[in-house]
DNA sequence: GATTGTGAATTATTTCACAGCT
DNA sequence: AGCTGTGAAATAATTCACAATC
């Protein structure tokens, strides 16, 4: 029963969060106990994986019964850190920005984008929701200011490593980055990339060598 | 010099993706070569990590040199299969659905998003950028009519599985899917999954153990 | 009888280190 | 001398299997 395990790898806190969204969902339907075989079938991983997964923190089920919904939910939540609000800006107002801070899941975790920034002089000063879009050149006085816990960086890809550097300067410690490009950030940033070419680009590579391709020769890529 | 490698993990096909960014941007700057430890430091992982990678491939580079960086760039596009277009259809118009149509990337990619579907009679019949968004009344024939290879799933949560299954049977071999819901298909259907809250809850997992947590007795967990 | 929690075994992935080209 | 390509070694992640518990 380990307090803080060393390092929990990246995959692990995923399936934590997949977790929490199965035991949530349980619940809302009543569900009192759930075992890890139904658990790890509704979360798409295995049995064994969920109980080692979740022995990492901790001894949250009974042996013979199975995990209780509510408190598995509540143990989840609190790894995950969903168990408090955390204050967000969004860095970008373009059309990714906009269907982000429209995101109704982001609120319902507690993830509150307080504030929104932007460089188009046609942008600052309009609200979203109330929200007022700020100039981006203030963006370090509003992050310190708005105390500001994580940043979404939803800007293009040509902007975005001078923007993340400030914004790391500015103190904030978490950047989840949507713009094409690698951010070079110091090491007590967390920095989490969602590159949507990239998802697709998985796909592409998964239908190509569907059919067909068992017999191309590799002299054609010299 | 694999020509078809048994299989490959899905980390390794995120890496060549990062790979071609990376050197899609050094030919744009006339770069003619580059060493695996050039590669890698851009590309964010090691110089045997990008060696490994590539040779489970080919040969691309030559000993003492390196790699040229059109062949490389040329030898990636094939791997990813994304040296030819996909016809990508978008099911559903909200948000989400509406930032990702008009993502540059995609279409620079070769991803076409050739369809809309929606399942709001409002939208019905309107045009986004010149393509008109259908019914989902009729989904299984316009997929198979536009002969989709990928759709993009942007639906809220509860519809998804039912939807996803449907564009399954529809035959189409790829599901890009955005909507926080677990999707159960055949295994001839590659998957692939954008939980946009989870990344965000990344960061707060990784935030809230940087500080104070050292003590914290895994009692209150029960 | 069922199911967890967990060390041990297995499998997968990454890194090392060096022979072989350029 | 510099750098790739790759088997071998090291490390990490997953699965197994079973004692402990309900």
């Amino acid at each position: 029963m380990p307090l803080s395990p060393r390092s929990i790898s990246r995959s692990t806190i995923r399936r934590l969060s997949g977790y929490l969204r199965v035991v949530e969902g349980l619940e809302r339907n009543g569900v009192a106990t759930v075992s890890s075989r139904e658990l790890s079938r509704r979360a798409g991983t295995s049995a064994p994986q969920v109980r080692k997964d979740l022995s990492l923190f901790g001894s949250f089920g009974k042996r013979g019964l199975g995990y209780p919904v509510d408190g598995l939910r509540a143990a989840l939540t609190r790894i995950l850190g969903v168990d408090r609000d955390w204050r967000v800006a969004l860095v970008g107002a373009g059309r990714i920005g906009a269907a982000l801070h429209a995101y109704p899941h982001f609120r319902d975790r507690g993830f509150r984008i307080v504030t929104i920034i932007d460089s188009d002089p046609a942008k600052i000063g309009t609200r979203w929701e109330g929200t007022e879009i700020r100039t981006v050149d203030d963006l370090e006085q509003i992050l310190s200011e708005e105390s500001i816990d994580m940043v979404i960086l939803a800007v293009p890809a040509e902007p975005a490593p001078e923007l993340a550097r400030r914004v790391a300067r500015a103190g904030v410690g978490a950047v989840l980055n949507f713009a094409p490009a690698r951010l070079e950030l110091p090491d007590d940033v967390i920095v989490n990339e969602v590159n949507l070419a990239r998802e697709l680009e998985i796909l592409s590579f998964s239908l190509s060598r569907r059919s067909g391709d068992e017999a191309a020769p590799d002299r054609e890529w010299r």
